[in-house]
DNA sequence: AGCATTCTGACAGACGTCTGTCTTTTTCTT
DNA sequence: AAGAAAAAGACAGACGTCTGTCAGAATGCT
């Protein structure tokens, strides 16, 4: 019944059990035919080392930093709310989890905070990812010095990074793109795309997605040009009022970034017949406007599972593991089944 | 950096390491005062007890049962592989866990295995629920025993189990009729609702759902009789077709229970106009038919995760640790946002 | 055969906790 | 104040693994 240990392949492969350690460690100087006998035994018995038997003798605890952008609300909060959680919970299984400030949308000082960190300051890394030389090249650093990187929400460095964890943006334009078609039945419409900006490469993916689908419907809804907002109030309500003044048969939004505080707040104070709205992350403020009524759905990335996901293969990563993990699909929150707010 | 042993905590309160130990498990024969020095100290520290190294120690390791439907195809094949795979991956973390068959739809079989269990024979169980009294003898019995029960899916003898980890239907059956609003625009409709049988906790509550939800839109969409067709794929076909001559303006479908083939295979060969339809959990059947386009949205309870909290859980509760899970909220998919098909 | 080299085995101490036994100290009782 | 009872301390062996050291055995080479 019992789990088989190593004491029991060194007797089953007939040797001691320094042996079979030097074997399952790799710490060489054993004869072929031994190593042979000693992973034999391994698989006939089914061994699987005690990892935590091992970490426990090994001293070893997995120390993890995640380099997430400031600011107190939105999305980021979020996300830093959610490995915060994490933190505390994994404390138990020997795992330190730092959170580390870095300046919003500044690719550049991330790259730059991130070649400060020395090789025995952890063992891997969690970063959201942008489109920035300087930041491949400090993920490249981290990789060459055996830390691991793994990105989060949007990806970058592919080909150094360890490991992307995050939806697939094209399929979430999809899906927006597929909701906003469910909900005008057979009717016609225009559809308003709003962005933060296009050189992001997550956003020119939502918006890719949602242009794929709405072709696919042979013009039956039209994708007006998008508007970019840069994250700004100002320019959103500037933008947006003028959109929708010179189309008036806007029939559906899709907003693919952040700033959605000012989108509702113009959703909230429009008269007449509201079209249709679709945005991106379930904060606090999309939330009371999907219980309001002021939109119709919102797509999420749900951080909460995205960190769990991220940390356990942060884990296979620092052991060497092959790492396996399921994609993050895209959620749909409806007014009906939103979580409850403390939760994910 | 390292957190405090026991030891920490016991040099902290000015106890041996022995006093500590008779505080922290429990054991008794400890004056007043000196429990009282261990507690602060273990608060003053944060001691949190290495609960890896105290089951080496323990030789401790959890076993737990599911007792699961029969049955090879169809949601429960889905939540059955869910189980394997947490198995497998668990198995490293001193977790052994087995399946157990049992007839399906058949409370009394069940509660008479769940009888056959002896105290010594697992920490902790997991099955589906149903409304039995049978059952909730049994699970009482399992509950006075010291054996935990994890109601999964379907809830059941909430005063005896330990917990219930799996959707709320009422919110499910609203998330239904949320999205046939959506997909109805502002025009009008007759939805008709399709399940297996009335005296089903779980269906009832999702058909109470949908009927809250239309209410809601005064009379818009139009709650047709249910149709009830107790899983045989015969009476969903005479049912359903019966129905669909008598009002040809059905406009939407939500199929609340299982035999879901049957309804695919009807949609696939009618002509015309075919209404939305929606249906609950994603196997297989219902997967083609979404990229098909036979249906248009299914309302999965994502059994991988459900298996995942609920394991989370069961250790929680042979540890007799507070236990706190984030509640299983129904997920929409569409042809859009579907997981890889050997995932969740 | 003698010697160097490679391989193997044995052992010990650690990691943090559990558990049992035994002794010593403190406190209470009369 | 003496004895009983309660409380505290000391200690050892275990769980499964890691790691280092050292001695002994097997093998290779001349």
């Amino acid at each position: 019944m019992r789990n088989p240990t190593l004491h029991d392949v060194a007797r089953a492969a007939g040797v001691s059990y320094s042996t079979a350690d030097r074997v399952l460690n790799r710490r060489g100087g054993v004869a072929e035919k031994s190593v042979l006998r000693v992973q034999r035994a391994i698989q006939d018995l089914g061994y699987q080392r005690d990892i935590q038997a091992a970490n426990l003798s090994r001293r070893r605890s997995y120390v993890f930093r995640f380099y997430l952008p400031q600011g107190d609300h939105g999305f980021f909060s979020v996300l830093r709310q959610a490995v915060e959680r994490q933190a505390q919970q994994q404390q138990a299984d020997r795992v330190s989890i730092s959170i580390h400030d870095v300046p919003p949308l500044d690719a550049d000082a991330l790259a730059a905070t991130l070649l400060r960190i020395g090789p025995d300051d952890c063992d891997c890394v969690g970063v959201v990812g942008s489109d920035s030389e300087s930041l491949i090249t400090a993920v490249r650093r981290l990789n060459d010095m055996g830390i691991g990187v793994v990105m989060l929400v949007s990806d970058a460095a592919p080909e150094a990074r360890s490991l992307y964890v995050g939806i697939n943006n094209v399929v979430a334009g999809r899906t927006a793109g597929s909701l906003l078609r469910l909900a005008h039945g057979r009717g016609t419409g225009r559809i308003l795309p709003i962005l933060g900006k296009l050189d992001s490469r997550d956003h020119r993916d939502r918006l890719w997605g949602l242009t794929e689908v709405l072709a696919e419907q042979g013009g039956r809804l039209q994708q007006l040009p998008p508007i970019e907002v840069l994250d700004r109030p100002e320019t959103m309500r500037d933008k947006l009022e003028a959109a929708l003044s010179a189309t008036p048969e806007i029939t559906g939004i899709y907003s693919i970034g952040a700033g959605n505080r000012a989108l509702i707040h113009i959703l909230r104070r429009m008269s007449g017949q509201r079209p249709l709205v679709i945005l991106h992350e379930l904060t606090s403020h999309s939330r009371s406007a999907l219980e309001a009524g002021l939109i119709d759905a919102v797509i999420d990335q749900k951080p909460q599972e995205e960190v769990a996901v991220a940390i356990g293969a942060m884990k296979a990563i620092a052991d060497n593991l092959p790492v396996s993990v399921n994609d993050v699909i895209p959620t749909i929150y409806i007014k009906e089944n939103l979580p409850e707010p403390n939760q994910s």
